[in-house]
DNA sequence: GCTTAATCGAGACGGTACGTCGTGTCTTTGC
DNA sequence: GCAAAGACACGACGTACCGTCTCGATTAAGC
């Protein structure tokens, strides 16, 4: 069987390190060391070890197709429930949350990588939201996008209070109500 | 006339500091280096650069009081535009926008800070504006309040779009019409 | 008009790179990209920047046959100072004295390259003075020879002192009286 | 007992580790890992690994006394047979030889290290052997010296040939006849 | 003349060392 | 007697070369 690329091999040496020394404990060395490269080949494709990671979650994330199922029963408040639970399952997952607010959060200091996951999976996202409110007959369906996930990321960046379902479903029928 | 204090002179350094070298550009030995003190000293009373800055940052924004002023003019949809305004306005103030986001973005790493400025900061500002609506009659001040703020910080932090007058108003006219 | 054969190439870049950088400098990355070769190329032929430059220096100094013309004139004494006054001159040639010093210090961790200069240039050289002397009657011609050239060697390496006409003159003598 | 102070450290780990590798397996990185110590430190007080070991050399060869003990027995032959019988045995001790002259021959290429040498042992050295040569009547004892010790070093550092009896008693009467 | 092979340039690769910078601790020194 | 100054062990930085390797492209030879 054949060697992994090198790319894989630094994906899965950089998914692996994170797990035990976090964010701030990664290092291009520590990387180059992990996934048994020279460092010089690391920076021949990534600029920081927050790049790699990027890299990695995003080809993790685009692999499993990430595409968000926007569900479309006919009953609007019903499937605005359902998906704003499955994301707040997502942002709460044990495993995830902490490296995904982490990085999240660091992405902010480089425009480019911001740039590009905005690109490639939070505009598409956003967008498939606001179709579903559009065949809804919603007038202004990017903007009541924005009101329904505002909170919810507002609410998990800074932790200003915890996701319950009483908190979820009347921020649902609050949308609802600015929807119209 | 006497020599500045210890922390005065921390204080004014870190600020001077960052401003030419950026966030990622603050170290304990420039700092002890530009403020004209140890490094002992500096580790006696905060453990990294970013708690210094925050110190700092917010000693002088505690220093000029620091109250969101929420006005109540009677008419809650003006009084909710410019409030809207203001925060706008100071979000996107080209001097302290990036230093700002830079900050607050970093400070989800370290869960005390982040404690800190909630408390210090952001909940009284957001209690003020809650407060506003509740005299207002809306049912739920708190979770609208949040419905006012979130897409706020998400638009910045995520700089999803620009704050133009008419995405302002859209916003306040929803929120209204979510708050009955 | 045919490119130049590959090593003529090479000899060009090393004798041209190392008035550049100097002998510390040569590297065989440089070598390479200065010769317009894969560093492949290079390794098939030499095993170090240094064997490259021995390589040149011999070749370009044997290309002018090198041949130590020795003078017999019948006048030992006279012929000795004018064989001594060229070396001298040789070695304190400003241009390449330094370079000489640099790389036949360097050859004597190289017992191969030693062993190879020995052969091709310092033996023969040797072999005509010690001939010399010997058509002069000296019982010892070999070691009359060492007697000589050892302390301009000597003076020349440890660079313990200049090489003045008087001294040059008196160190002629000083062997004349010894070859008896 | 206390920790031996860095110095000395740095000095007995360059002298172990010199045996092992070589001089050109010398390198800052392993003489810090070796010395237990950082790197930095190194840089502190010398610039490359050949500093280190010179330095080390020079503390080891002062430190037991490093005078030339030049015999004077009133008679000057067999007194220059002793003194070069001994340079000779130094020069050829087996364990010592090829790092001498791997060392010495460095030096050449850093002119402060090969000044420092000479005004700390050669010299003393040769003013030594000088002053014997000056107290048997000898009229130029300088030059007479270098005559003695120029092939010496000559036939030592290019190895033209082995150091024989013979050849010591020859050259020694060589230099006799010289010196009138 | 056309293909098969060998050779070359280019440069990616896994490594090692470079010399610098910052860390957090510990020691010296001068006010 | 305390605080500045900075030495120290440590580890990461980003770069330069190492010597090996795999690529095409180019030549040359053999059929």
């Amino acid at each position: 069987m054949a060697r992994p690329s090198t790319v894989v091999r630094v994906h899965r040496a950089v998914l692996d390190l994170v797990r035990e020394v976090g964010v701030d404990g990664l290092t291009m060395e520590g990387l180059a060391a992990a996934a048994g490269t020279g460092k010089q080949t690391l920076y021949r494709s990534w600029s920081s070890p927050l790049h790699v990671l990027f890299d990695a979650l995003l080809a993790s994330s685009t692999a499993d197709d990430g595409r968000v199922e926007v569900p479309d029963s006919g009953d609007l408040a019903r499937d605005l429930r359902t998906l704003v639970d499955g994301i707040v399952d997502e942002l709460t997952e044990p495993a995830g949350d902490a490296l995904m607010r982490d990085v999240l959060t660091r992405l902010q200091v480089h425009p480019e990588l911001s740039a590009e996951l905005q690109q490639r999976l939070l505009g598409p996202q956003t967008a498939a939201i606001a179709e579903r409110f559009r065949r809804a007959g919603v007038v202004d369906p990017e903007q009541v996008t924005e009101l329904l996930l505002g909170p919810l990321f507002h609410r998990w960046l800074l932790r200003t209070g915890p996701f319950t379902d009483g908190w979820v479903r009347s921020h649902v029928e609050l949308v609802l109500r600015a929807a119209g």
